[in-house]
DNA sequence: ATACCGATTAACT
DNA sequence: GTTAATCGGTATA
Protein backbone atom coordinates (compact mmCIF):
# COMPACT_ATOMS: atom_id res chain seq x y z
CA UNK A 1 0.00 0.00 0.00
CA UNK A 2 1.28 3.35 -1.14
CA UNK A 3 2.20 5.23 2.73
CA UNK A 4 1.12 8.13 3.90
CA UNK A 5 4.45 9.81 2.79
CA UNK A 6 3.45 9.69 -0.81
CA UNK A 7 0.55 12.00 -0.51
CA UNK A 8 2.56 14.65 1.39
CA UNK A 9 4.82 15.60 -1.62
CA UNK A 10 4.56 19.73 -2.27
CA UNK A 11 4.47 18.74 -6.25
CA UNK A 12 0.66 18.27 -6.82
CA UNK A 13 1.32 17.80 -10.76
CA UNK A 14 4.05 15.71 -10.10
CA UNK A 15 2.01 13.61 -8.04
CA UNK A 16 -0.77 13.60 -10.55
CA UNK A 17 1.57 12.47 -12.93
CA UNK A 18 3.02 9.72 -10.53
CA UNK A 19 -0.63 8.22 -9.80
CA UNK A 20 -0.94 6.91 -13.42
CA UNK A 21 -0.61 3.23 -13.35
CA UNK A 22 -1.41 2.29 -9.67
CA UNK A 23 -4.09 0.32 -8.81
CA UNK A 24 -7.28 1.46 -6.89
CA UNK A 25 -9.17 -0.44 -4.12
CA UNK A 26 -12.73 0.16 -2.66
CA UNK A 27 -14.36 -1.81 0.05
CA UNK A 28 -17.92 -0.60 1.47
CA UNK A 29 -18.93 -3.66 2.60
CA UNK A 30 -20.94 -4.23 -1.08
CA UNK A 31 -18.40 -6.08 -2.41
CA UNK A 32 -14.49 -5.39 -3.62
CA UNK A 33 -13.88 -3.38 -6.60
CA UNK A 34 -10.34 -2.49 -7.85
CA UNK A 35 -8.68 -0.87 -10.83
CA UNK A 36 -5.48 0.80 -12.39
CA UNK A 37 -5.63 4.34 -12.60
CA UNK A 38 -5.58 5.75 -16.64
CA UNK A 39 -6.08 8.98 -16.16
CA UNK A 40 -5.76 12.34 -13.29
CA UNK A 41 -6.01 16.17 -13.35
CA UNK A 42 -3.95 18.07 -10.76
CA UNK A 43 -6.09 20.94 -8.83
CA UNK A 44 -3.57 23.25 -7.40
CA UNK A 45 -5.19 24.76 -4.39
CA UNK A 46 -5.25 28.90 -3.79
CA UNK A 47 -3.21 29.54 -6.78
CA UNK A 48 -5.85 27.91 -9.61
CA UNK A 49 -8.96 29.35 -10.14
CA UNK A 50 -10.11 26.01 -11.56
CA UNK A 51 -9.68 24.62 -7.79
CA UNK A 52 -12.68 24.47 -5.46
CA UNK A 53 -9.71 25.46 -3.12
CA UNK A 54 -9.16 28.72 -5.00
CA UNK A 55 -11.60 31.32 -2.67
CA UNK A 56 -10.22 29.73 0.38
CA UNK A 57 -12.22 27.25 2.95
CA UNK A 58 -15.96 26.53 2.80
CA UNK A 59 -17.85 23.67 4.23
CA UNK A 60 -17.22 21.67 1.46
CA UNK A 61 -13.84 21.96 0.56
CA UNK A 62 -12.75 22.29 3.95
CA UNK A 63 -10.97 18.63 3.89
CA UNK A 64 -8.42 19.54 1.39
CA UNK A 65 -6.87 22.29 3.68
CA UNK A 66 -6.03 19.58 5.81
CA UNK A 67 -3.12 16.75 6.20
CA UNK A 68 -3.40 14.50 2.77
CA UNK A 69 -3.82 11.02 2.05
CA UNK A 70 -7.15 11.48 2.73
CA UNK A 71 -10.57 11.47 0.05
CA UNK A 72 -12.57 14.61 -1.64
CA UNK A 73 -15.33 13.34 -2.81
CA UNK A 74 -18.32 16.01 -3.95
CA UNK A 75 -21.52 16.23 -6.21
CA UNK A 76 -21.26 17.33 -9.57
CA UNK A 77 -24.28 18.36 -11.36
CA UNK A 78 -26.43 16.79 -8.85
CA UNK A 79 -25.72 13.68 -10.10
CA UNK A 80 -22.23 12.63 -10.22
CA UNK A 81 -20.09 11.67 -6.97
CA UNK A 82 -16.65 12.78 -8.26
CA UNK A 83 -13.68 10.98 -5.86
CA UNK A 84 -10.37 13.45 -5.61
CA UNK A 85 -7.36 12.47 -3.40
CA UNK A 86 -6.16 15.44 -1.12
CA UNK A 87 -2.22 15.40 -1.19
CA UNK A 88 0.49 17.69 0.52
CA UNK A 89 0.34 18.15 4.66
CA UNK A 90 -1.95 20.91 6.02
CA UNK A 91 -1.66 24.54 4.06
CA UNK A 92 -2.04 24.24 0.64
CA UNK A 93 -5.67 22.44 -0.17
CA UNK A 94 -3.90 20.29 -3.55
CA UNK A 95 -5.76 17.73 -4.86
CA UNK A 96 -5.98 15.29 -7.92
CA UNK A 97 -9.55 14.45 -9.51
CA UNK A 98 -9.16 10.48 -10.77
CA UNK A 99 -11.49 10.39 -13.93
CA UNK A 100 -10.66 7.41 -15.47
CA UNK A 101 -9.57 3.75 -14.43
CA UNK A 102 -9.46 0.64 -15.89
CA UNK A 103 -11.60 -2.35 -14.03
CA UNK A 104 -9.62 -4.97 -12.63
CA UNK A 105 -11.39 -6.84 -9.92
CA UNK A 106 -15.01 -7.02 -8.62
CA UNK A 107 -16.17 -6.52 -11.81
CA UNK A 108 -19.80 -7.52 -11.72
CA UNK A 109 -19.87 -5.44 -8.48
CA UNK A 110 -19.07 -2.25 -10.86
CA UNK A 111 -21.90 -3.31 -13.29
CA UNK A 112 -24.73 -3.55 -11.04
CA UNK A 113 -23.56 -0.08 -9.19
CA UNK A 114 -23.39 1.45 -12.80
CA UNK A 115 -26.47 -0.71 -14.54
CA UNK A 116 -24.27 -1.39 -17.31
CA UNK A 117 -25.19 -4.04 -19.69
CA UNK A 118 -21.63 -5.23 -20.31
CA UNK A 119 -18.41 -5.63 -18.62
CA UNK A 120 -15.55 -3.33 -20.09
CA UNK A 121 -13.47 -0.64 -20.10
CA UNK A 122 -16.08 1.90 -20.36
CA UNK A 123 -16.95 0.97 -16.67
CA UNK A 124 -14.56 3.49 -15.46
CA UNK A 125 -14.19 5.71 -18.30
CA UNK A 126 -15.13 9.22 -16.84
CA UNK A 127 -14.50 10.79 -13.54
CA UNK A 128 -18.72 10.24 -12.65
CA UNK A 129 -18.41 6.54 -14.43
CA UNK A 130 -15.56 6.20 -11.70
CA UNK A 131 -17.32 7.63 -8.64
CA UNK A 132 -20.93 5.28 -9.31
CA UNK A 133 -18.34 2.03 -10.38
CA UNK A 134 -15.93 2.15 -7.22
CA UNK A 135 -19.45 3.06 -4.96
CA UNK A 136 -18.27 6.72 -4.10
CA UNK A 137 -20.50 8.83 -2.21
CA UNK A 138 -20.08 12.43 -0.60
CA UNK A 139 -20.53 11.08 2.57
CA UNK A 140 -17.21 9.44 2.12
CA UNK A 141 -15.16 12.78 2.29
CA UNK A 142 -12.41 12.67 4.34
CA UNK A 143 -12.03 8.77 4.96
CA UNK A 144 -8.71 7.81 4.61
CA UNK A 145 -6.27 6.05 1.96
CA UNK A 146 -4.46 4.12 3.89
CA UNK A 147 -7.66 1.67 4.32
CA UNK A 148 -9.95 -0.02 5.05
CA UNK A 149 -12.79 1.36 2.77
CA UNK A 150 -10.35 3.02 0.39
CA UNK A 151 -6.50 2.45 -0.43
CA UNK A 152 -4.01 2.53 -3.25
CA UNK A 153 -1.61 0.52 -4.28
CA UNK A 154 1.80 0.39 -6.54
CA UNK A 155 1.96 -3.55 -8.09
CA UNK A 156 5.05 -2.36 -10.64
CA UNK A 157 3.18 -1.33 -13.74
CA UNK A 158 5.20 1.94 -15.04
CA UNK A 159 4.17 3.91 -17.99
CA UNK A 160 6.52 4.29 -20.34
CA UNK A 161 7.90 7.59 -21.78
CA UNK A 162 6.26 7.22 -25.01
CA UNK A 163 2.63 6.26 -23.90
CA UNK A 164 2.18 9.12 -21.24
CA UNK A 165 -0.17 11.82 -22.57
CA UNK A 166 -0.47 15.53 -20.94
CA UNK A 167 -3.17 17.96 -22.01
CA UNK A 168 -4.96 20.73 -20.10
CA UNK A 169 -7.88 20.04 -18.23
CA UNK A 170 -11.15 18.98 -19.27
CA UNK A 171 -14.50 21.23 -18.56
CA UNK A 172 -12.72 24.19 -16.50
CA UNK A 173 -13.34 26.76 -19.45
CA UNK A 174 -14.39 29.01 -16.68
CA UNK A 175 -11.32 29.16 -15.18
CA UNK A 176 -9.84 31.64 -17.33
CA UNK A 177 -5.74 31.39 -18.06
CA UNK A 178 -5.79 28.87 -15.35
CA UNK A 179 -7.98 26.27 -17.92
CA UNK A 180 -5.09 26.08 -20.47
CA UNK A 181 -2.26 24.52 -17.63
CA UNK A 182 -1.01 21.35 -18.89
CA UNK A 183 -2.36 19.54 -15.58
CA UNK A 184 -3.82 16.66 -17.14
CA UNK A 185 -2.20 12.76 -17.59
CA UNK A 186 -3.26 9.87 -18.94
CA UNK A 187 -2.23 6.84 -20.94
CA UNK A 188 -2.11 7.39 -23.97
CA UNK A 189 -4.90 4.93 -26.38
CA UNK A 190 -5.83 3.05 -23.64
CA UNK A 191 -9.63 2.78 -23.49
CA UNK A 192 -10.77 3.81 -19.92
CA UNK A 193 -9.42 7.60 -21.06
CA UNK A 194 -12.33 9.28 -21.35
CA UNK A 195 -12.64 12.19 -24.37
CA UNK A 196 -11.70 11.74 -27.91
CA UNK A 197 -8.03 9.31 -28.24
CA UNK A 198 -5.15 11.43 -29.32
C1' DA B 1 -35.08 33.13 1.58
C1' DT B 2 -34.21 32.79 -3.12
C1' DA B 3 -31.42 32.38 -7.60
C1' DC B 4 -27.87 30.52 -10.18
C1' DC B 5 -24.75 26.98 -11.63
C1' DG B 6 -21.30 23.14 -12.09
C1' DA B 7 -13.99 19.16 -12.29
C1' DT B 8 -20.76 15.07 -16.25
C1' DT B 9 -23.29 11.71 -18.73
C1' DA B 10 -26.62 9.76 -21.75
C1' DA B 11 -30.12 10.28 -24.82
C1' DC B 12 -31.74 12.88 -28.36
C1' DT B 13 -32.06 15.53 -33.32
C1' DG C 1 -24.28 18.84 -32.35
C1' DT C 2 -27.75 19.77 -28.65
C1' DT C 3 -29.96 19.25 -24.27
C1' DA C 4 -32.36 17.21 -20.13
C1' DA C 5 -31.43 15.27 -15.67
C1' DT C 6 -30.89 16.88 -10.78
C1' DC C 7 -29.31 19.10 -6.13
C1' DG C 8 -25.99 21.00 -2.70
C1' DG C 9 -22.96 24.85 -2.45
C1' DT C 10 -22.30 29.58 -2.92
C1' DA C 11 -23.66 34.22 -3.67
C1' DT C 12 -26.93 37.80 -3.26
C1' DA C 13 -30.92 40.10 -0.60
Amino acid sequence: MLPLSFYLRPDVVALARALLGKVLVTEFGDGRTAGRIVETEAYNGRLDKASHAYKGPTKRTDVMFGEGGVAYVYLCYGIHHLFNIVTNAGGEPHAILIRGVEPLEGIPVMMERTGAAAAGPALGRGPGKVGRAFGFHATQCGLSLLGPEICLYDDGFRVPDDELGISPRIGVDYAGADAALPYRFYLKGHPSVSGKPR
